[in-house]
DNA sequence: CCAATTGTTATTTA
DNA sequence: ATAAATAACAATTG
C-alpha cells in the first residue's frame, strides 16, 4: 500500500511518541521483517532508549533514538504503522511494537515483504544516505532524468517510473497519476520520449508528490469526498481500481492491463501510444 | 481452487 | 557485460 505520502502520514502517527522512553521492545523474533537486522540489538539498544525525531524519505523512515541508535523501517506492500493505548495486547503480525508509558507504537506487517533496519553509531547509515534525491529537491534535474531515460531507453516508462534510484518514493498508483496527468501512455518505451515529454514528466512527477504530501499525508486515505473537488484535475486515483471506471477528464471508459510487471491503469483517450 | 494486491530482489532471458 | 523480463517472497480477500 505504502508509496511516498502514505509513509510520511505513517511516520507522523509514530512521531506521537517523540521525546517519550522506549520502556519495552515487544517483536517476533525470526520473522522475515527482521531479515536485515539482528533483533537481540534492536530490543538491547532500544530498551530505556528516547525515541528523538524521524524522518521519511522515498519509501522508507528513520527513526532516531538516543544513545546513537537509528531505526529504519520500510513499509513494504502491507505494512502499516499505528499507535495503541496503554495496555494494548499486540496481535498476529505486530512484528514490532516499542512500548512507551502513554502509547504503544505499533509496526504491523501481514505480507511481511517490508522490513526493519537498526544501526549503531554517530551518523546515519548508508542505506539511508544514499537514499536518491528527492523528487521534490533540486537534485531531482530535467538532465537527470533525461539521461536516466535513456539508459532505460528499452524499457516500458512505467517500469522506469517505478525504479527507486531515480524516482524515490513513486508506487504503482503514483506512476499512474504521473503518466495519466502528463499524457504518456505507459507502454512507451522510456527512450522514445521527445524532450518536450521528458520535461512535462519531470513537471508531473512534482506535481503529483507535491499533491500527494498535502492531501494523504496529512490524513491518510480517508478523503472526505469534497477534498477531491479542491484538487486542480482531478486524480486518477479515485477511478483507477472501480469496475467500470471512467477517464475524470475525458469521460472514456479507462483500461487496466499489466505493464511492466504490474497491473496499469490509463485513459485510451489522453494517453496514446505512437 | 483461482486470481488479485499501491514492493523489492534474485534469477533467468535477451 | 548490461539491461529487461520473470519468478519469488507471504498473507489475505473476493
Amino acid at each position: 500500500m505504502p508509496e511516498l505520502a502514505e509513509v510520511e502520514f505513517f511516520r507522523k502517527r509514530w512521531s506521537a511518541g517523540h521525546g517519550a522512553k522506549v520502556l519495552e521492545v515487544l517483536l517476533h523474533q525470526g520473522k522475515k521483517v527482521f531479515r536485515h537486522c539482528d533483533p537481540a540489538v534492536l530490543r538491547r539498544k532500544a530498551t530505556g532508549a528516547r525515541l528523538l525525531r524521524s524522518e521519511a524519505a522515498a519509501k522508507q523512515m528513520l527513526f532516531r533514538l538516543s544513545g546513537g541508535t537509528w531505526l529504519g523501517i520500510h513499509l513494504g506492500m502491507s505494512g502499516e504503522l499505528r499507535v495503541e493505548p496503554p495496555g494494548y495486547t499486540p496481535t498476529q503480525h505486530d512484528h514490532l511494537v516499542l512500548v512507551q508509558r502513554d502509547r504503544l507504537l505499533v509496526f504491523n506487517d501481514p505480507r511481511m515483504f517490508g522490513g526493519v533496519r537498526v544501526h549503531v553509531g554517530k551518523n546515519a547509515p548508508a542505506w539511508w544516505t544514499k537514499i536518491a534525491p528527492a523528487i521534490l529537491s533540486d537534485g531531482f534535474t530535467l538532465s537527470g532524468v533525461a539521461e536516466f531515460l535513456k539508459r532505460r531507453g528499452r524499457a516500458p516508462i512505467k517500469a522506469v517510473l517505478l525504479m527507486q534510484e531515480r524516482f524515490p518514493g513513486v508506487g504503482n498508483w503514483m506512476a499512474d497519476e504521473i503518466l495519466w496527468r502528463a499524457a504518456i501512455h505507459p507502454r512507451r518505451l522510456a527512450g522514445s520520449l521527445d524532450p518536450a515529454e521528458v520535461r512535462t514528466l519531470r513537471q508531473e512527477c512534482r506535481r503529483v508528490c507535491r499533491l500527494a504530501l498535502q492531501t494523504i499525508a496529512g490524513r491518510g486515505r480517508d478523503l472526505p469526498p469534497d477534498l477531491n473537488q479542491h484538487i486542480p484535475q482531478t486524480w486518477l486515483f479515485w477511478h483507477r481500481w472501480e469496475d467500470g471506471g471512467r477517464c475524470p477528464r475525458t469521460g472514456v471508459p479507462l483500461r487496466r492491463e499489466e505493464v511492466g510487471g504490474r497491473t496499469t491503469c490509463w485513459s485510451p483517450s489522453r494517453q496514446k501510444l505512437r
